[in-house]
DNA sequence: AAAATAATAATAATAATTATCATTATTAAT
DNA sequence: ATTAATAATGATAATTATTATTATTATTTT
């Protein structure tokens, strides 16, 4: 008689892990969405701690992590990362690799950005734009095969 | 007799300042120059110390912002800029003041974006696209009037 | 040459974010 | 339902990038 035993690292479950919805996850949603103004974490803290006291800013800036890993929040910009520069001061776009960080070139002539009256319609006095692709870098899309299964 | 004695807290200058071009700057703007990364303050730092062992961090900090203001550099994204959160995860553009840094959305319809193969001119596999425009926002227009002479 | 101004190096301070970890809550298994 | 396993929280420490401070050195101006 031959007797297996299979320990397993982890339980294993078929479905997609779905992630609990705590009420602290589901009242830092609900607020968010009611501002309009593209908060801060420590503003939406200030918000969320009038309902949930004792909540804690760590707690807050997890679930918005979280909240934008499952599409249900965006997080704004570029910001987060280290600020970086460039000698060639004429404009120009840019891609950003969302594994390595790494940043190159958009090569002129690529991007054409139409825009009618953003200043009209928002009342800003415009000053510039910026636009950044985002994607995979070559590297790190053969890294990511290696890696697969 | 009257004698009108005025006292001025600086020197003045009817010519714009220039600013002095010191060695450290110079090698800062060069070194930069002679990358195509788009390094981080910290990259910049390494190269220049190989050049010029004594120089210290803050001083690569301050000159790239120097730099960047008199737009000898650029500096990439909008970075440096605490994150913030947006409710809606709908695909939209923002504007951000640059006095004030609050962030509005721009209407939809606003702003057209054409680009042609930039995943096959870059090789990256492309995630997504940020645009932001950048300018002063209405309340700043007027606060800035008052403040003028 | 002397006085005034500006820039630097070294380091301390700040501020935003992330990590740690004991405790509590939630989910799964028996 | 009870127990075991897993996950999330609150509190706080740690980290990291950047900015501020300041005595000293360099550069300009008078």
């Amino acid at each position: 008689m031959i007797i297996i035993i299979i320990i397993l690292e982890k339980r294993v479950s078929l479905a997609e892990k779905i992630r609990s919805m705590t009420r602290q996850r589901r009242m830092i949603l609900q607020e968010l969405q009611k501002m309009t103004t593209h908060p801060t974490a420590d503003q939406v803290y200030d918000m969320v701690r009038k309902k949930l006291p004792r909540i804690s800013l760590a707690t807050v800036y997890r679930n918005l992590d979280l909240l934008a890993q499952d599409g249900l929040i965006r997080k704004l910009g570029t910001a987060g990362a280290q600020m970086r520069f460039d000698g060639n001061p004429v404009d120009h776009h840019h891609i950003r690799c969302t594994r390595c960080h790494r940043v190159d070139d958009l090569p002129a002539g690529t991007v054409m950005v139409k825009d009618k009256g953003v200043g009209e319609r928002t009342g800003y006095r415009i000053a510039g734009l910026h636009l950044e692709y985002n994607g995979l870098c070559p590297e790190c899309q053969t890294e990511m095969q290696k890696t697969r299964v």
